[in-house]
RNA sequence: GCUCGGGUAGCUCAGUUGGUAGAGCAGAGGACUGAAAAUCCUCGUGUCGGCGGUUCAAUCCCGUCCCCGAGCA
C-alpha cells in the first residue's frame, strides 16, 4: 500500500469535514498540513478539529509545537512523512489535509536538498536585515547570488532573507542549489488529490459566519492566554488570522468590532491568495467546486470518485 | 438664522498659484523551492456636490443653491 489522499482547498472551504468523511470511508488517518493548526493555543482560532472529529477517526500533526518554535515546511514534511509510514504499516489510509499549498507541494512534488541553516546565521540575517534593510539586503544578496536577486523583488522580505540566509551559510548560491533535483521523501508514494475550489461569495460567506462562530467559541480568551505568554509577534503562531487583530483589541488599540472586521477581511483576502495557489500551483485529480457540506449525495459522490481513482 | 470649515475614486484624504486629477486602504488578477494564515508583483475616468457667471479654457476664481461638521445666537 503506498497512496495518499490530499484534501487542498482554501479556509473555510469545509476541507476538514470532507477528510474526516473519507478518512470513515477508506479506514484512514487524518494528517494536518496546515500551518497554524501544528501550533497549541489557538485551536479555536486556527480551526484544529474538536473533540468529537477526532473520536470519529484518528487525526495526526495537530497543536503538537509549542507556539514559541519556529516550525518550517521541512519540520512539517519529516513529521507527516512518518505519520504517512505508519499509516501504510498499520493498512491504513492516510489522508493529508490543510490549506498550506507549500506544505503539500513539499510533500508531493519533492524539495530541493539544501542543507539547514544554523540558528546563528538565522539570527545574524535578522538583525542585518533590521540594521540595513529589505533593499541593501537584495543588493547585497545580488552580489553573491544575481540570479535569485534578480528574480526576487527588493521588498520581498521573506524570501530575500532565506536567500542571504543560504548564501552566508553555504556559500553557494539559492539559484545554484535551485539546479539540482528535487528528491521526494516518499518517491513510491501515490497521491490523489482532492482539491475543493468554491466560489468566492460562497466562500466570503462562511469565512464570515466561521470568525463569529470562533468569536462564540472563545476566540478571545484564546488570544488573552496567548497574550500572557509574551512572545515575539514575529513567531509564525502569532501571525496566526485574528490572533494580531485580537491582541491589537486586548492592548487597548482598536475596538472589538474593529478587531473582528479587521480579522473577517484579512480571513477573506488569505482565501482569495489560497484560491489562487491551488488554481495554479497543485494539479488535482478531483475538483469540487463548491464548499463541501457534507450532505449524503455529495458525500457518497466524492467517496464514489476516490474509489474510482485510488 | 449668522460665521467658519468641509463636500474630489467604494472609503479616508492629497492636489491643481485656472490647461478636466493621485496616494493609502478596499477590490480584481498574479507570483510563490525550508517563518507560507507568511511575503511580494500588476491594475486608478472619477458629472472633482448642483446650477449659473467670468475666461480661449473652470474641479480650482465669483455668485447662488443643496448637504455634512464645528461655533455663535
Amino acid at each position: 500500500m503506498n497512496k495518499v489522499i490530499v484534501v487542498a482547498g482554501p479556509t473555510a472551504s469545509g476541507k476538514s469535514a470532507l477528510a474526516i468523511d473519507l478518512a470513515e470511508a477508506f479506514n484512514g488517518v487524518v494528517i494536518n498540513a496546515d500551518s497554524m493548526q501544528i501550533y497549541q493555543g489557538t485551536p479555536i482560532i486556527s480551526a484544529a478539529p474538536s473533540e468529537e472529529d477526532k473520536k470519529r477517526v484518528p487525526h495526526r500533526l495537530y497543536e503538537i509545537f509549542s507556539p514559541d518554535v519556529n516550525g518550517s515546511v521541512v519540520d512539517w514534511l519529516n513529521l507527516a512523512v512518518a505519520e504517512i509510514k505508519n499509516c501504510w504499516a498499520e493498512g491504513k489510509m492516510p489522508i493529508v489535509v490543510g490549506g498550506t499549498g507549500l506544505y503539500l507541494d513539499n510533500l508531493i512534488n519533492g524539495t530541493t536538498p539544501i542543507p539547514e541553516t544554523s540558528a546563528e546565521v538565522r539570527q545574524k540575517v535578522m538583525q542585518k536585515l533590521h540594521e540595513i534593510g529589505v533593499n541593501k539586503l537584495h543588493e547585497e544578496l545580488a552580489l553573491h547570488d544575481p540570479i535569485t536577486a534578480n528574480r526576487l523583488s527588493p521588498n520581498d522580505t521573506t524570501r530575500v532573507r532565506r536567500a542571504y540566509e543560504v548564501w552566508q551559510e553555504t556559500g553557494i548560491a539559492l539559484s545554484e542549489w535551485h539546479k539540482k533535483p528535487m528528491i521526494k521523501k516518499l518517491p513510491e508514494a501515490k497521491f490523489l488529490v482532492v482539491k475543493i475550489l468554491p466560489s468566492r461569495e460562497e466562500l466570503d460567506e462562511r469565512c464570515f459566519l466561521r470568525w463569529d462562530k470562533m468569536m462564540n467559541a472563545g476566540a478571545l480568551r484564546e488570544v488573552e492566554n496567548l497574550a500572557r505568554l509574551d512572545l515575539d509577534k514575529n513567531l509564525p503562531a502569532m501571525k496566526a488570522l485574528g490572533v494580531p487583530e485580537l491582541l491589537q483589541f486586548v492592548e487597548g488599540k482598536i475596538t472589538l468590532d474593529e478587531a473582528c472586521s479587521l480579522a473577517k477581511l484579512h480571513t477573506r483576502q488569505y482565501a482569495k491568495r489560497q484560491m489562487t495557489w491551488f488554481r495554479h500551483q497543485l494539479t488535482a485529480d478531483i475538483e469540487i467546486c463548491s464548499c463541501y457540506h457534507g450532505q449524503k449525495s455529495e458525500k457518497e459522490n466524492v467517496i464514489l470518485g476516490v474509489k474510482k481513482r485510488l
